[in-house]
DNA sequence: CCGGGTCCGGGACAAATGTCACGGGTGGTC
DNA sequence: GACCACCCGTGACATTTGTCCCGGACCCGG
C-alpha cells in the first residue's frame, strides 16, 4: 500500500484527485494539505512514502517543502504537480530532490502510474520540458534582482519596493534595471513577464 | 438521465471532474472540450441538459460560449465553473444567462448536487459572492477603456498599445489616465490588476 | 435644439522610470 | 595580492508615464 500526501491548493482538484487515487487499490491518502507551511508538519506526522505536491500555494512554496521534505525525511519521494511547465520549475525542482514533475496538463491516468514509478525509484519527467529546461539555461538573476522583481510585481512604484525590501529607492532603480537587461526586456512589467514565465521568480 | 457537457481546460483537471461525474448514476458525460470554440457546436451536436463551463479557456471565453449557447438552445442550463470567484465574473454570467455560478475551491461535491439543483431550475450561486457582486457595483470602464487596459497587460508601451488598438498615443495615455482614475489607482499596472480582479478586463 | 455621454485627438507639465557612471564594501578563487 | 561577483548607495540624464487642459466628432434622450 503506497501512503500519499496529497498538497494542493484548489479544493475541487484536491477533492477529485483524493477521490480518484482513493480508487486505485494499491494507493491510500493518508494526508491532504491545502497550505504550503503544512506539509512539512503532516508528513512527519503521518510518514507517506510519496508526496505530491503543487508548487503554487498559500503560505510556502511547494519547491521550498520539497527541499525540506528531502532533508527531513529522505525516504519520501517528492512528485511535483503544476500548472505550469516552467523551465525554471523543473530544474528548481530536481535541485530541491524531486523525483517526478508533472503538469496539469495531460490526462489524469498518467497521475497514478507516474507514483508508481516514482516510488519504484525512476524519474518521471516529460521530455519536452526537459528540453526546454535544459535550453533555457540556468537563472541568470541574483537573489537580490529576484526580490525586487518579486516586490515589483502588481505595479508597486519605487518607493513602495524600497519599503518592501529595505533598500534605497535609487539602489531599487539599479537592480529593476539590471533585470531589465538580463531579461532582455524594455521596462519593470517585461521583465516580471519573462521571469515568471522562465520560473525564475 | 442528466447529459452533462463538461468545458475545461486543464486536461487533469477536465479528466478527473469526467471520471468523478461518471460515477453518479444519474448523470451521463456526453461531451468534453478544452477549448472555447467548441463549445457551442458540440452542444448543438451532442444537445446536453447541461453545460459546466470555465470561464478561462483557450479560444474563446465561457462567459461569450454561454451567451451563445443561451440563445441557441434555451433548454441547456449553463453552470459556471472557475478559479476566480470575481464579482464581474459573475455579474456578467448572470447577465449571459447563467444558471449557476461555482468556484473551484469549495468541495467537489457541491457539483453534482449543482448540477442537478440546475437542471430543476434552481439558481445556485454563494452567498457570499452575491453579496460581493452587488456591492461591487457595475463595471465602470468604458468599452476602450477596457480593449486599452487590456492591450497593457505584460507591460506594453504606449506605443506598443497604441498600434495594437490603431488609436494615436495620446488618446491611449487619456483612456490609461480615466481607467487609472476609475480603478482608484496609481498607475496602469494597477489599474489593469484592479480591472482583473473585479472580473472588468 | 440642447445637454450629456462616449469617442478621438493635441499640448503642456510634473512625476516616475530607465540608464549610466561612479563610489565603497564584502566574500570567494586563482 | 589581484581578480571577480555580488552587495549597496549616489548623482545626473533622457525617456516614459500620468495628469490636466483644450478642442471637435458622433449619437441619444429630454
Amino acid at each position: 500500500m503506497i501512503k500519499l500526501l496529497l498538497a494542493e491548493d484548489q479544493g475541487m482538484m484536491r477533492g477529485a484527485l483524493a477521490l480518484l487515487l482513493g480508487l486505485e487499490e494499491d494507493i491510500e491518502i493518508v494526508a491532504q494539505v491545502g497550505d504550503g507551511d503544512a506539509i512539512v508538519p503532516k508528513a512527519l506526522e503521518t510518514k507517506p512514502d510519496v508526496a505530491l505536491l503543487d508548487i503554487e500555494l498559500p503560505g510556502r512554496s511547494g519547491l521550498d517543502a520539497a527541499a525540506d521534505l528531502r532533508a527531513r525525511m529522505p525516504g519520501c519521494q517528492v512528485l511535483i504537480l503544476t500548472t505550469f511547465g516552467r523551465p525554471g520549475y523543473l530544474r528548481r525542482a530536481m535541485e530541491a530532490g524531486a523525483a517526478g514533475f508533472l503538469v496539469k496538463d495531460g490526462p489524469v491516468e498518467d497521475l497514478a502510474a507516474a507514483i508508481r514509478r516514482v516510488l519504484a525509484g525512476e524519474r518521471v519527467i516529460d521530455p519536452a520540458l526537459a528540453a526546454a529546461a535544459l535550453s533555457a539555461g540556468p537563472n541568470p538573476l541574483t537573489q537580490r534582482e529576484r526580490d525586487v522583481l518579486a516586490a515589483a510585481v502588481d505595479g508597486a512604484t519605487v518607493a513602495d519596493i524600497a519599503a518592501k525590501v529595505h533598500l534605497s529607492p535609487a539602489t531599487v532603480r539599479n537592480y529593476l534595471s539590471a533585470a531589465i537587461g538580463k531579461t532582455q526586456t524594455r521596462n519593470r512589467m517585461e521583465a516580471v513577464r519573462a521571469a515568471r514565465q522562465n520560473g525564475w521568480l
